[in-house]
DNA sequence: GTCTATAATTCGATAGAC
DNA sequence: GTCTATCGAATTATAGAC
């Protein structure tokens, strides 16, 4: 939730190739993109690329788990947090998301796939799952909740509201008549109503 | 949101070809599917693919252009009924896309990918947006959330608290720890809260 | 209609000069 | 480190026999 790592404009050749392959890759995704669009997009030749990254899927990790750490930085210290309310830490979640991904809107939907595309790439550290589950953010959840809901549907629905949009935004633009300008709008009216759909569930009922 | 035209299990070779091809499309995508798995699947020969269909991406389109028909069957006479209300229609329409997401949970990444990966091919027709836009059910939307809030963002979490969990399904399983049948007791759940949560949302704040 | 064999192309990766 | 040129594998598509 602090400094983006996506966005450092780093000028070895490295980090040239790394940038322009993090952007070809979570535009079209894996499969569909070829060695030589990453090359040029970076300014560079074809067996430079080779020679820095030795192949095409060891590019691939890299750039990826630099994703996913990207997603993660600055969670833990929300979560974590004891001294802070749940409607605060939900607000918090909400807001540098939907900060993040309008600047990288691509990347929740490049993720998924990915994910799903190669499940056991993905088996993640036993680390990813207890990040929620022992956070105070769960406890605090699942005592609002107080037995009345799931706290897991509250994750879902926190999450989902959050990144939906940016997943389908294509498709909303479309059949919702918005341009650029007013799917940001929405986003941003996006950040200050969640918190309050979701303090609406954990009092329902 | 009658019949289940993926279903159908005909068994003329261009069909058991078509069959073949949805799988292996919505499984892996179409830049990462080969047409020799499609071939395997439906157990005859690569040439006589291209017989039938005379290309991978010809075959690619009416695939996807059955898909999205599948998504859209019986929605008109849902959203177009006058007769009932809105808390009804949420509620079949919640309903009813779960019950189909249970069966084809693959679909809606699927689709969402290749939207995304070639936007102009599905440049729809105006009609999609008439659909939603001029409908009773969003008449009924706007009226109840009367100008407190956007009808597209209501919309928006309709759709998003239905589909989400099946797009983020093998990562929601693996950070809440659930197998397929938990997964599955969810979405059931989700059938029941999701109408509710939304009628929350129109009546808060 | 269905098959075997192969042409034609694309793409990841490497050899080798500078 | 960086380039040009090319190899080799994979993949779509087709030719031609049955």
């Amino acid at each position: 939730m602090t400094k983006n790592k996506l966005e450092i404009t780093d000028t070895t050749t490295g980090e040239k190739i790394k940038e322009a392959a993090r952007k070809v890759f979570t535009k079209k995704g894996y499969a569909a993109t070829r060695t030589r669009d990453i090359a040029e997009e970076a300014g560079i030749n074809l067996a430079l690329l080779n020679y820095y990254f030795r192949s095409k899927e060891k590019l691939f990790d890299i750039v990826m788990r630099e994703n996913m750490q990207q997603l993660l930085i600055g969670l833990r210290s929300v979560l974590y947090n004891e001294t802070t309310t749940l409607l605060h830490k939900i607000k918090a979640i909400v807001s540098n998301y939907i900060n993040l991904l309008r600047k990288h809107p691509d990347l929740p939907l490049f993720i998924l796939s990915e994910i799903k595309a190669n499940p056991d790439k993905f088996a993640m550290n036993i680390g990813a799952r207890t990040l929620l589950l022992k956070s105070h953010f769960f406890k605090q959840v699942k005592e609002t909740g107080k037995g009345k809901i799931n706290p897991i549907q509250i994750i879902i629905n926190i999450i989902g509201l959050t990144v939906f949009p940016f997943i389908a935004s294509p498709l909303l633009k479309h059949v919702g008549d918005l341009n650029q300008k007013e799917f940001d709008a929405l986003m941003k009216e996006r950040k200050k109503m969640i918190p309050i759909w979701i303090n609406g569930m954990l009092k329902v009922k």
